[in-house]
DNA sequence: ACAAAAGTGTTCGAACTACACCCATGG
DNA sequence: CCATGGGTGTAGTTCGAACACTTTTGT
């Protein structure tokens, strides 16, 4: 393993949906006394590492994913740079970062990246870490500034999800079309009518009917469908509409 | 003045129209052998500097807008962040790098910013380099990575300008419907409608009419409006639409 | 009078909104 | 048979696309 940047990190915000609602998966930052064992910090952060020297952007949130998660070619999009001056300035912070010997500048700039996944399928879990996932209209104490980096995941998430096909990232690879509707208005925060929504997205190419339905549920069992990355990318249009 | 951090830089694509075409401002990158006067490197960079201790990315993108124009408060959005590991090898890249005596390092990171000017208006210099508009069409070699962070910053500008107006930032503060039609045109690469964009850009309310025309034009003289961003940030909705 | 760009209106089809009733399943 | 969510259609309106002629100014 090679040596680390000491002032470059990455940390990413990872997304799921458990069809009902938006979650970010955090990460327990817990410091106790060694004497007295009295607790000092616990709160919860992101999951995110410094950089390494052969490593590029991608390259460290795929591994930070994959470390978490065991997988590759999860949903990971670069979103924005946090370079505030006083970002980890707060005395918890460098209290943290003081205890964790590993060579920290104390001005550390980081990269955020977002990451869509299914969380009704994987279990994430850090070795001797504490992981959790969180609503994300009930967050907890966050450490550092996860704060702000969080609200512009999800403005970003917002903006990206208007415009692109990526909310399936967050679903099972079947799922039904209330499914996908429940997933629209919790990230929009709006509902949608039912009859219109069905009617705008059965237009969509992409999205694949299958002939299987859901089973073991109460109900009139839903059909289920396939998003189609494919079928997406070659029958995208541009879209010009600068919004009034 | 402080110091530099030696492994991070930002980087600005200045994009300006001269009320045809979208250009991006470069500066020349010349190099002479000491002895032989042979030209060594001859090519054009971003405007794009190392980022101080105590400054953040927002400060030091804006810094060097200032050292180019002597003005503040332009357009800047942070796009994307670069940090391919061999981002700067090329030969001409590490031999720059070493004939400027800075103490850069060799392993630099940096947070790309694009800027809107109007560039009928104002001129940019730089004090002992030479500074020059390009169409974005007729790019000239590009050092290091330049080439690519400037595609993506053009692709940011599209998909940004297809959801907010800031093309008004690339025009003077009156303009004429003609001009800004012209301006979606270039930026956009697809012709549009005379009559329908006009109807369509007529019902923005953040589209101020003013009781003034055109002044020595060769044909009948157009209205000139006005962009109200206070009017647009009043008056603006969200959008549900993931295109087809 | 001519050249050059400004300004203007209608028709057609597509898409969006609002809205209420029957259906299939498990318990 | 009841509770739960699945599935469907229509009418009214708004929005986008296509398209050609007249106006104002400078030369």
């Amino acid at each position: 393993m090679s040596k680390i940047i000491p002032n470059i990190s990455v940390d990413c915000v990872i997304f799921g949906f458990d069809s009902n609602q938006l979650n970010v998966l955090l990460v327990e930052r817990k410091l106790l006394d060694e004497q007295t064992s009295e607790t000092l910090i616990d709160d919860w952060t992101l999951a995110g590492y410094h950089i390494f020297e052969e490593e590029d952007f991608d390259t460290a949130a795929a591994r930070i994913l994959k470390r978490l998660s065991g997988l590759d070619h999860i949903y990971l999009e670069q979103f924005y740079a946090f370079g505030g001056v006083n970002r980890l300035n707060k005395p918890k912070d460098q209290l943290w970062l003081k205890h964790q010997h590993e060579g920290f500048s104390d001005r550390i700039v980081t990269v955020g990246y977002y990451s869509l996944i299914d969380n009704t399928s994987v279990t994430l879990s850090l070795k001797e870490r504490n992981v959790k996932w969180f609503p994300v209209s009930e967050l907890p104490e966050l450490g550092f500034d996860h704060e702000e980096i969080l609200q512009k995941a999800l403005e970003k998430l917002r903006t990206k999800l208007r415009n692109e096909p990526i909310g399936f990232e967050l679903l099972p690879e079947k799922f039904t079309i209330s499914q996908l509707q429940r997933l629209y208005e919790s990230i929009l925060g709006q509902s949608l009518d039912r009859r219109n929504f069905r009617k705008k997205v059965m237009q969509m190419k992409y999205l694949i009917p299958l002939n299987e339905k859901q089973k073991d549920v109460k109900h009139k069992p839903a059909q289920l469908f396939l998003f189609s990355k494919d079928v997406y990318e070659r029958t995208k249009k541009e879209r010009f509409d600068f919004t009034m």
